[in-house]
RNA sequence: GGGCUUGUAGCUCAGGUGGUUAGAGCGCUACACUGAUAAUGUAGAGGUCCGUGGUUCGAGUCCACGCAAGCCCA
């Protein structure tokens, strides 16, 4: 017969590699599936990862969380399919492949095709595809490889264009434009990557203006706004405050007019503006060149007291006027008290800050009409002022007499030096410089100064760059915010706080989503236009796209498809090549830009089974997802674009419960990277320890959503701790069963009833254990789940039951008795490794092959692996409370023993008396009689006796109930304790026994009850007294003669065990013993306690002789005796 | 600059709705156990619960303001 298989030492990566095998050669993922056919779907989406770098030890994190659920999940009987993905497109790949091939952006298209280009791309972004797919495997993420998504294909593509198709018939797909870095001199708007390369930030000296901007309806008073960038003041349309910031309006006069004004500004910013020393002037002498210029505070304001205040345009250009509510103070969050005054100018073509914050407010912008009808704003693409400010800048220099190192005329004015004039000019002034001396000249500029600043400049062309409004389509998200915000909160948030917190301030703040990238290598915007831009068409299948080609080619404007005799692939360049026919028989052209990467992956519910084209029955049954995982930085990434295409286009959340996890940090909380060489390569690590305590640890250690400080020294704890001590439970298990040819057999198990109490009492725990764990799984807790499991396995399992039960399994034949603790030990050893399955896979499978191979064997049905088993539930009948307390009771009591023991130098072998135990109550002493054998027994003593109010040694002492008296008294407490405190036996009698006890409180009689105070026991005169855990154990200390000889015969029985194991014997091995006589305490104690000795060592004669020949000298601590032990 | 998270023993972490002696594991020290044995048990030392104010009879827990670290965004 099979025996149950025994291990003396456990290569646990082995089991990571037999057991990935046999899943291999048996289908278990499969089946696991296939098994489910027809239950209930629980789904999951798979974030889909990019390859083109290889997986770090953070990838084992996110897809062992997202593994655990599933493979729960499925247990439970749910059918939970799987399909992997990869992300294919974006910036990342472009610029691997431009590193790789030496070029750069520029160079696409001259010194390498698109059609090259992309050809690498597609390469490259699959290139760690296998180390990934290993990885993947090794740690157990079951996941469909074989069949994933990948987001450069066709078929992708078209469910792609398919979502857009809709939000353009929606009306939620448009063309506006964004501010972004745009460079003049290159002629190109530039990503913020480029923006970060090196060098691009330097100091510049910039002409600064505090502009007066003159407030509607008061006297000659100003709102004072600084910029750093002049040129942008014919643009302004409102000027912005800090709502919590203070204000002041105070009266002077213009330094450079010398009119008196009242001007505005934030009251921390005087110190910049007005000289303190000038407070001793008087107003009424100031005379117009003093240097001195006097002021006093007048008026002060909040912020928000300023709010809608208007105010004159600054540059009342013809052409430029605009309606209300421009010129007016809004607030803006970003307004500091740092640097200028406090209030900030706001040009909507010129400030991503502007433009978010003037749209908000529906502020409109200072822009003219072009040819086309189009709104463009009064500076070109060349970085100069359009000629309707141009002109009005060339005819107040002739107003104000202002020359220049050239003649200006009204398209002269470039707001930087592009045109490289020669600054060394001495008559050289640049559009700033203009600017302020007009402003100085009308009484409009309080302050006017040069302002050394860092300013981004274009990487190639080294000339300052300018934020400037460039087109782009967006989707209209703002248009769904409300039923977005509404949609998020049925959505279960791990944790918590990213839901509220993060995602949904993100949502409270939305703005539409810009779509555009001005790339290569991505899915292209599928939209068609006519060059003046006034027909379009958006394109949402690849048959819609064949029609509207073959229009085009019978119209002339092409001449063939592009994919004419081979296979379709909507990338670029290909794409580009398609010209259609617009309604009126104009040629269109396809937008050029990409569309965001993110769309991509948040169009994957959709996108992944092809639908609306295919599968359409799949996707209904997997929609939306129950369940899906990845880092918290993807929280604006990821999370945010699944949940607005499944908010806009189906009214539906796309996940309903989700766990944002944290990083992957070092030991030390630093961030990992391979530059700094503190990167941890997973594989080796799975080498090292294996995927299943990799697994737990990173479960266990701390919540999935906190950094995890990944420590190796942590995964080998693990190793020891837990997966070392449930080893060593089996390997226990295994010794005993197979020598007495257990085998578990459900049919003829011994029923739970009949048990010992001990079996009872674990079974009883394991039950809540499955309940804890069915609990902490079912609201997505990983962690609570694993330590529970660790530490049934650990303290109740390991170290209390087992050590408890050990002698029943190694005794006498097997019996009743023995048979149930074999069943009992099985039991838990079974359940706990389905419990342990969806986080340990590997060992769980490898335990369950170990644990039911012999059951196999003889005959029983059982499923092929743990992985295809149905949950086993808890059975509360099983749950015995009472019996969990007095077992409790029994844990307490026997550590306190032990530190007594310790406390008195009396070892455990030693035998002693009694202890005593003070009970206050029936209950308690009911609950510790359940149990007193066994307390007995784990602290040798020979009896337990009780001591309650009759015995009248028991001291008791009184504690206030805060909790229930602070609610009933609150600031009295302090009386009403101090009263209690103060009690002696007598009030503790009382009340004991009456039930109630009236107290005087300020004249006020107060009744107080029984729950009101805490009893308990405190001490026993003349003993030896531990007490903790609310229980008080005393021990009887003296040693009569017997037990003393008891204890010599226990320590020579530990003397004789060592050698039987020096001598090699096996468990079942006879002897014979010899000892030499000695003293009469010695000679008392082997006569008397012979047949212990004998049983216990398995000894067939005792003989004590005079003297015994080549015998073995034992030391029993205060003396020596000479034995002789033969195997029979 | 904004939003969010985290801060408890040397290390990793627990500490529902506030309740008086703040816990566990590892590590350290000492002792014990020895037929689970490259295992195990018991005890001990170790704390400014990040800081400062506040609310309260009472704050690790609630509030405000800071500090430090991290993520995302600008």
């Amino acid at each position: 017969m099979k025996k149950y298989q025994e291990f003396k030492q456990v290569d646990y990566p082995k089991i990571g590699v037999d057991i990935l095998q046999f899943w291999k050669e048996n289908d278990i993922f499969k089946k696991s599936v296939d098994n489910r056919e027809g239950f209930e779907t629980f789904t999951f989406f798979e974030g889909p990862p990019s390859a083109n770098g290889t997986p770090g030890i953070h990838h084992v994190m996110a897809r062992t969380l997202k593994d655990i659920f599933c493979r729960y999940k499925t247990l439970k009987g749910f059918q939970v399919k799987r399909k992997g993905g990869w992300d294919t497109h974006g910036l990342p790949v472009e610029l691997q492949v431009e590193k790789e091939l030496g070029i750069t952006k520029e160079d696409i298209g001259k010194k390498i095709s698109v059609e090259e280009y992309n050809q690498k791309c597609r390469e490259t972004v699959m290139r760690f595809k296998h180390e990934w797919d290993d990885l993947t495997e090794k740690i157990g993420y079951w996941v469909d490889l074989d069949d994933p998504y990948i987001t450069f294909e066709p078929k992708y593509i078209e469910s792609l264009w398919s979502l857009l198709r809709k939000l353009y018939d929606k009306g939620l797909l448009y063309k506006g434009y964004t501010i972004q870095p745009f460079s003049p001199a290159a002629g190109t708007g530039l990503s913020s990557h480029e923006l970060n390369q090196p060098g691009t930030y330097k100091d510049v000296k910039d002409t600064s203006i505090t502009a007066q901007f003159k407030v509607k309806g008061q006297d000659n008073t100003y709102i004072l706004a600084w910029t750093t960038t002049p040129w942008t003041l014919p643009s302004n349309s409102a000027l912005a405050i800090g709502e919590k910031l203070d204000y002041v309006k105070v009266r002077t006069f213009n330094p450079y007019t010398f009119e008196p004004v009242n001007v505005i500004l934030a009251k921390a910013r005087m110190g910049a503006y007005l000289n303190p020393k000038a407070l001793e002037i008087a107003m009424s002498d100031f005379k117009a060149g003093d240097k001195l210029i006097p002021y006093e505070i007048i008026e002060e304001y909040k912020g928000k007291d300023l709010l809608g205040w208007e105010y004159e345009q600054l540059f009342p250009i013809e052409g430029l006027a605009l309606p209300n509510p421009a010129f007016t103070v809004v607030a803006g969050d970003y307004v500091t008290t740092e640097d200028g005054t406090g209030i900030v100018h706001l040009a909507k073509a010129f400030g991503a800050d502007d433009f978010r914050t003037l749209v908000q407010q529906n502020i409109p912008g200072v822009f003219v009409k072009d040819d086309l009808g189009n709104e463009i704003p009064v500076v070109d693409r060349q970085g100069k002022f359009l000629p309707v400010v141009g002109e009005y800048l060339a005819a107040k220099m002739k107003e104000h007499g202002i020359s220049a190192h050239k003649e200006l005329g009204a398209n002269d004015f470039y707001v930087k030096n592009y045109l490289e004039d020669d600054e060394s000019n001495k008559e050289y002034k640049n559009t700033d410089v203009i600017i302020s001396i007009i402003l100085k000249n009308e009484n409009k500029a309080f302050k006017v100064e040069k302002y050394e600043h860092t300013y981004p400049h274009c990487w190639r062309t080294d000339k300052p760059i300018l934020y400037y409004p460039l087109e782009s389509w967006f989707i209209k998200t703002t248009a769904y915010k409300d039923r977005l915000v509404e949609l998020n909160k049925t959505i279960n948030w791990k944790p918590e706080a990213t839901g509220t917190g993060r995602f949904g301030n993100w949502l409270e703040n939305l703005v539409d989503w810009n779509l555009s990238r001005s790339r290569f290598w991505g899915t292209p915007l599928p939209i068609w236009r006519t060059a003046d831009g006034t027909e379009e068409k958006c394109i949402g299948s690849i048959a819609e796209l064949n029609e509207e080609m073959a229009k085009s080619i019978s119209k002339g404007f092409m001449t063939a498809s592009p994919f004419e005799g081979k296979e379709i692939d909507l990338h670029r360049p290909y794409v580009d090549d398609v010209v259609l026919v617009s309604p009126k028989g104009e040629k269109m052209f396809r937008e050029p830009d990409l569309i965001d990467v993110w769309f991509d992956s948040g169009a994957m519910p959709y996108a992944q089974w092809h639908y609306p084209f295919e599968n359409e029955d799949i996707f209904k049954a997997n929609y939306p997802a129950d369940y899906i995982a990845e880092g918290v930085d993807q929280t604006r990434g990821w999370f945010f674009t699944l949940h607005a295409i499944a908010g806009m286009l189906f009214d539906s959340v796309a996940f309903k419960n989700v766990i944002a996890n944290g990083l992957v940090l070092d030991k030390n909380g630093n961030k990992m990277s391979k530059r700094l060489g503190n990167a941890v390569d997973p594989f080796k690590t799975l080498n090292e320890y294996g995927p299943d305590a990799l697994r737990w640890y990173m479960l266990s250690n701390a919540n999935p959503w906190d950094n995890l400080k990944f420590n190796l020294e942590g995964v080998a704890e693990v190793q020891r701790r837990f997966f070392g001590t449930l080893q060593n439970t089996y390997n226990f298990f295994a010794l005993y069963a197979n020598l007495d040819h257990f085998v578990y057999d459900p049919a003829k198990k011994v029923p739970i009833i009949e048990r010992a109490e001990l079996d009872q009492w674990i079974i009883s725990k394991l039950q809540s254990l499955i309940s804890e764990t069915e609990a902490a799984m079912d609201n997505y807790d990983a962690t609570k789940a694993t330590r529970a499991i660790m530490n049934f396995t650990v303290d109740q399992l390991s170290n209390w039951y087992v050590r408890l039960a050990r002698k029943r399994f190694w005794r006498g034949e097997i019996n009743k008795d023995k048979q149930a603790a074999y069943e009992t030990l099985y039991e838990c050893l079974a359940s706990l490794a389905q419990l342990m399955s969806s986080f340990a896979p590997f060992y769980a499978d490898w335990l369950y092959q170990n644990l039911t191979e012999s059951s196999r064997e003889a005959g029983q049905v059982l499923p092929e692996s743990v992985h295809l088993g149905d949950w086993n539930d808890a059975d509360p009948n099983l749950i015995k409370e009472d019996l969990e307390a007095s077992m409790q009771l029994a844990q307490d009591i026997s550590s306190l023993v032990h530190s007594l023991r310790k406390k008195e130098k009396l070892k455990v072998r030693q035998p002693l008396q009694k202890v005593l135990i003070p009970v206050l109550n029936e209950k308690t002493k009911a609950q510790i009689q359940h149990v007193d054998d066994l307390i007995k027994s784990e602290v040798n003593i020979k009896d337990i006796e009780y001591i309650d109010d009759t015995s009248g040694i028991l001291v008791k002492s009184v504690k206030p109930n805060f909790a229930l008296l602070g609610k009933r008294f609150g600031p009295k407490l302090k009386q009403v304790s101090a009263a209690i405190n103060a009690w002696g036996k007598e009030e503790i009698t009382a009340i004991e026994k009456e039930g109630t006890y009236y107290l005087d409180l300020d004249g006020e009689t107060v009744a107080l009850t029984l729950e009101d105070v805490l009893i308990s026991s405190q001490d026993i005169p003349g003993w030896s007294v531990a007490s903790d855990y609310g229980v008080t154990v005393a021990l009887d200390v003296t040693l009569t003669e017997e037990l003393k000889q008891e204890g010599i015969a226990r320590d020579l029985v530990n003397r004789i065990q060592n050698l039987r194991k020096d001598m090699g014997l096996e468990v079942q091995d006879k002897i014979t013993i010899k000892v030499a006589k000695h003293d009469d305490m010695v000679n008392s104690a082997l006569e008397n306690f012979a047949t212990y000795i004998q049983t216990e060592t398995q000894a067939l004669s005792l003989e004590v002789n005079g003297s015994v020949s080549d015998g073995t000298k034992l030391d029993m601590d205060d003396f020596e005796l000479t034995v002789k032990v033969e195997k029979v």
